[in-house]
Order: C-alpha cells, then structure tokens, then sequence
RNA sequence: GGACCUGUGGUGUAGCGGUUAACAUGCCUCUCUGUCACAGAGGAGAUCGCGGGUUCGAUUCCCGUCAGGUCCGCCA
C-alpha cells in the first residue's frame, strides 16, 4: 500500500508550480477582506494557504480539519520564521472534512491553559508540536532499544500482565477473579520474577518494554502505571553489566539526541554519595558537597556536645545578607521534612566577623579556629545541622544543597551528568524497626561481606546498582541470587516464614534448583528517560494520557463505581464507598 | 496519613469589606488583496469552586469542604 501523502512542513521550493493535495488543521486564520491565508497544520509542520474566494474562506474557522487541493507558490513574502516560509498554497478547492469547537486551549506551543485543563482536554493538547515531539523523542528512544538489544542478541519476551500478588514492597494493584471468587490477581509491579525464571528457563538475554503498576501515592515524576526497559542476562559479572549499560545509554544518546557520552561513567559508592551530597541519586552537576563539622563540637553549645549527635553541614558563599532569621526558619523545616529532630543553625561572615544565634557560646579563640578551618570570607554562610539520625540528616542537607544549587543558579542544565551508585546496602531497618531489602529480596549479597549475614546483616553490601543522571534515578539493577539455599536464607533474614515463602516465593525457589545460571540485570525508567531527553520534569509531559496526581484520568475519570451485575459476577460487595 | 500553595467570563490573570467586577487572549459581526501573534471598529460572554460564619453589607475576612498542584511519609 502506497502511504505516500505530502507533509505540509515539508513543502519546499523546489515543489513550486506542483499541484498538491494537503490536509491539516486551520491553526490560524488571517482574514483582509477579499484575501484569507490559512495556516494549515499537520505532524510536520505549518504550510501557508492563501484563499482569493471570499466565499470559500468564510465558512472555515480554527481547528477545522481540511482537505486542500492547490498550487505551490514562491511567496512573495517569505516569512525566514517559517521552515516553509519561502512557498505558500493557492487554493484550488478546499473540502470541509470536519468542523470544531471553539477550542478550551490554544493550540500551540505557548498555550495558555492550565495543565489541570490541558489533561481534561488531553487529545487537544496533544496537538501542539511540543508534546508530539516529547511523543516522538520517547519513540525514538524506543526504537534504538530494539535496535541496540536485537543487534546484541536479546529477545523481546511478554511476561504477564495478571500475576500472582507478592505484597512486598509497593502495594498492587488487584484484578479480581470471576472464575475464582475470592481471589485476585495482581497487576506487576515489575516482571522481576519472571525474567529471572527466564534465565533459569536457558534464555540467556531478555529485554521487554514493560508497563509496570505501583499502586502508591503520586509524584511529580511518578505514575501509578509507567514503562520500564527491562533487561536481564546470563552468565554476566557486574562489571560486564555496568559496561554494558554504559554502551546501551551512550547508543541512546547518539541516536536520539546525537551526542557523544564520554566513558566509563563516574562511580559513587552508596556510603559516599549519602556523606557527600546526602542523596542516593546526587545531582553532581554542582560542587557545594556536604561535610563533617566535628571541629564545632569544641563549642559549648548543647546540641553539639551530645556525642550522639553528628554535625553535618554545607557552606554556601556570598548569601550572608540574604540569610535572616526567617530565612534559617525556612531552611530549616525543610530539614526537619526528612529529620523531624534535626537543628539547624546558621554561621555567617559578616565584616570579618561571625555571626551568628549560637556566637554567645563561641570564645574568641573558637571564632577565630571557625574562620580558619572552614576558610570563612565575608559573606560566606555556614548551614550547620545536628542530629542523631546520619543518614536523615544527610538528606536533609541534601535537600538544601539542592535548594542552593538551584537559588544560586550552580547547575548547568544544558549539561548531562552521569555516574553509576554502586555498593548499595543489601538491607535497611524499617521505621518499625525491621529488616527489608534496599533493592529487592533476590538481590546477591557481596562475596566480601557474606561473614555478616548472620552477626550484622545491615553491614553487608549488595551487587546493586543505580545509573544517575541530572539527579534522577534512571535505571536500577543487580546482580541476583542464582542458588536457592541463598535465596531462603535472605528470606529469613527478611523474617518471612518457610510457610509464607513457600506460598508466594515457592515455585521461584524450586526453579533454582534444577540448575541455574548466574545472572543480572536493570531496569530503566523509560519514562524518566525521555524526562531527560526532553527537559521536562513532569512525567505526565512524556505520558500521551497520564493520571493526575489523585490517581485520576482527568478526561475520563477513571476509576469509576461499576454496576451490581459486574460486582456479583465477581463476587464483591463493596462496604466502604468513597463518599462524593 | 501529614505540610504548603492555588481556585474570579472559554483560557490566563488583576482587583477590593460597598466597583457597572478590570485587563489580555479567544469567540461572534462588520471593514480591509500580502498577512504571518495581520490591523481597525463593534458585540456577546462571570451567580468570583461549594457550604457555613462574622458584618448593615463578603468575590474580598474566618471556619469547613471539594478540586488542582508541589513536597514529606510511601514507592521490594
């Protein structure tokens, strides 16, 4: 079938005096008297139309969808603004195939709704060039991932949609069973589990553009449904697994955005990338790194004397005078949002002197110790935070680094900056104080540490690894247990019970006992990847039809209630109806 | 579960204890043959999110509620 039909953005010059048929949206209409231009919009681009019937021109407004028949023509006029500035269509006949409404929104890239009225009107605002270019660049991402992994020997292979439920970590979403009232299959949440069985099952090197559903609370970079670029392979060190991403992401920014990545791409280990910039996914396109204060512990302010506090801070220059009392109050409740007990306190050089709330504790001697030590010059400011909890204190400041970054205009946004965090913890103590895993229960504990399993499980470091860019967790992965006698033994130390591994994790365990090969993978976020690639930091800018933040569908508003008859074919009765 | 911000014609904003609720844009009509954010003239369009309170009087102040957004918790 022949699907060639002419591009409206790509009429050029060299098409003058051809007779054409174009179609497209009546984006604008500019109407003098007996004379209509018309800018014709389609996915490519804009051509100018020019109407000299008066009649036909008046029956068209914006938004209509036309079928036009004319003649290229040199322009009297070139509009340098218009990649087809230099030709305009005269119309023969134009043909009404569709009528519009008077749009809620303009229709172009400066538009002047609201995103609450944008997503309501979704299939309008999909219209304007920006947004299909963010559909495009995501395409185009896609695209080279087939490319790259085919080329490399992977398989594309479907994993199911409806799932056993496995109520670690995220919450799922459940799909209730007809033919088996009572019971529910979950949506994935990933399909971690089958594209381990997958290398049990000999396949060797699997990828899959998966739709995942976490059923938790929304973010401005997350959806209840999202895409992951799923990778898994055999017989792999991770080592080899890091080399490879750093291929795959390189060939994606080649073919996508045709830049060159310099490799190998900066490493941090967790323990660093938490002391320095108080963040597991650190934006390191900016220094201001956080430090150890412990020299202010010889001041004789209470919080600092308590051996169980750390102080921790960052210092930030040529902000002094901007930095008032409700400034520091500001600054810090944006601590205490990731360390409720944290104190903040300010030091600042002003005149050669130091000022500060906690200054009537300071001798002269220490004054002048905190000048040296910290390189103190006027308008310098010292953010000191104290806390027992490192690790909250950390991110705290991290928080406020990034506050800074931003304020003081420190980060280069035309830039990319990658680096992998490697050595992530195996396990981390809950708010209730138990043990989970920092990634996921299948993640291979470190060779080197495996003495602690059993003394001091939260020592041992895990083969997991996140790739950061721009301060955005792009893709997560490890290396996997591959031997079942490991893999119940993470189990317990998780406080699963043989019972309840066998219900949800049993057949998984028994498949790594008929042999079973090394194995790794990641995942990317294929959404937070075009985040990326577009310069977008709302994930909905990179969905054709995302959900708003309440988990609704603002132009069909899903979900919805549905009627009895579906109810009792399910054998669901609802007892507690959201009221609205 | 919690914190903060926002809600005024179709759209985006301004405003103020008493206004004819203002401006821009869009829409409709008219004039206009070289515009390209066309220009000019005229017109329609808003119970100021909803409920309650304070007040002689509330779009304005207070409380509640709903909706949207940003963040913390949560996201193996």
């Amino acid at each position: 079938m022949d699907l060639e039909r002419t591009r409206n953005g790509e009429i050029s010059l060299k098409d003058e005096g051809k007779t054409l048929r174009v179609y497209g949206f009546a984006k604008r209409i500019r109407k003098l008297g007996g004379l209509t231009f018309i800018d014709l919009r389609d996915r490519s681009g804009i051509v100018q139309l020019v109407i000299k019937d008066e009649e036909v021109a008046k029956n068209i407004h914006h938004e209509y969808v036309l079928e036009v028949e004319g003649v290229v023509r040199r322009r009297e006029n070139p509009n340098p603004n218009l990649k087809t500035g230099e030709i305009e269509i005269e119309v023969n006949s134009i043909n009404i195939l569709s009528e519009a409404k008077t749009t809620p929104l303009i229709i172009d890239d400066k538009t002047d709704a609201l995103e609450d009225v944008r997503l309501k009107y979704r299939y309008l605002d999909l219209r304007r060039p920006i947004n299909q270019e963010r559909l495009k660049v995501r395409h185009q991402i896609k695209m080279s991932v087939h490319r790259y992994l085919d080329s490399l020997g992977f398989y594309e292979i479907e994993t199911p949609i409806l799932n056993l439920s496995t109520p670690e970590g995220a919450r799922d979403y459940l799909v209730p069973s007809r033919l088996h009232h009572g019971s529910f299959y979950a949506l994935p949440q990933s399909p971690q589990i089958f594209k381990q069985l997958l290398m049990v099952g000999g396949l060797e090197r699997y990828y899959q553009i998966a739709r995942c559903f976490r059923d938790e609370d929304l973010r401005a970079d997350r959806q209840p449904e999202f895409t992951q670029i799923d990778i898994e392979m055999s017989f792999i060190t991770q080592e080899e697994i890091l080399k490879f991403i750093e291929d795959f992401i390189s060939t994606l920014f080649k073919d996508v955005l045709l830049l060159d990545i310099k490799k190998p791409f900066k490493r941090l280990t967790y323990e660093e990338a938490i002391r320095r910039y108080g963040s597991d996914k650190p934006d390191t396109r900016f220094v201001l790194e956080i430090e150890d204060y412990e020299d202010l512990r010889k001041i004789d302010f209470a919080p600092f004397k308590d051996e169980n506090h750390h102080i921790r801070g960052i210092k930030v220059s040529g902000i002094a005078s901007l930095i008032s009392r409700k400034v520091i109050d500001e600054e810090t409740s944006l601590i205490r949002k990731y360390d409720k007990s944290a104190t903040l306190v300010a030091i600042k050089m002003e005149n050669g002197e130091i000022v500060s709330s906690i200054a009537k504790f300071m001798s002269e001697e220490d004054k002048q110790n905190i000048i040296k030590t910290h390189h103190l010059v006027d308008d310098d400011v010292l953010f000191v935070g104290v806390s027992s909890n490192y690790q909250r204190l950390s991110n705290g400041l991290g928080a406020l680094r990034l506050k800074y970054g931003e304020k003081l205009s420190l980060i280069d946004k035309n830039i990319f900056d990658i680096l992998f965090i490697i050595d992530f913890p195996l396990f981390e103590r809950a708010e209730d104080g138990s043990i989970t895993s920092t990634h996921h229960p299948f993640t291979r504990p470190h060779d080197e540490d495996l003495k602690y399993l059993d003394t001091d499980p939260l020592k041992v470091r895990a083969y997991a690894y996140d790739l950061v860019i721009n301060g955005q967790e792009t893709c997560s992965g490890s290396m996997r247990i591959y031997r079942s006698d490991m893999q119940e033994k993470i189990f317990a130390i998780l406080g699963l019970s043989k019972e309840e591994v066998e219900r949800r994790f049993g057949f998984f365990v028994d498949a790594f006992k008929y042999g079973t090969p090394p194995h790794g993978g990641m995942a990317f976020g294929l959404d937070r990847l075009t985040m990326l690639f577009t310069k977008t930091d709302n994930i909905r800018d990179v969905i054709a039809f995302p959900k708003n933040l309440n988990a609704v569908c603002p132009m069909s508003h899903a979900p919805s209630r549905v009627d009895e008859k579906q109810l009792s074919d399910l054998g669901i009765a609802v007892t507690d109806y959201e009221n609205n």
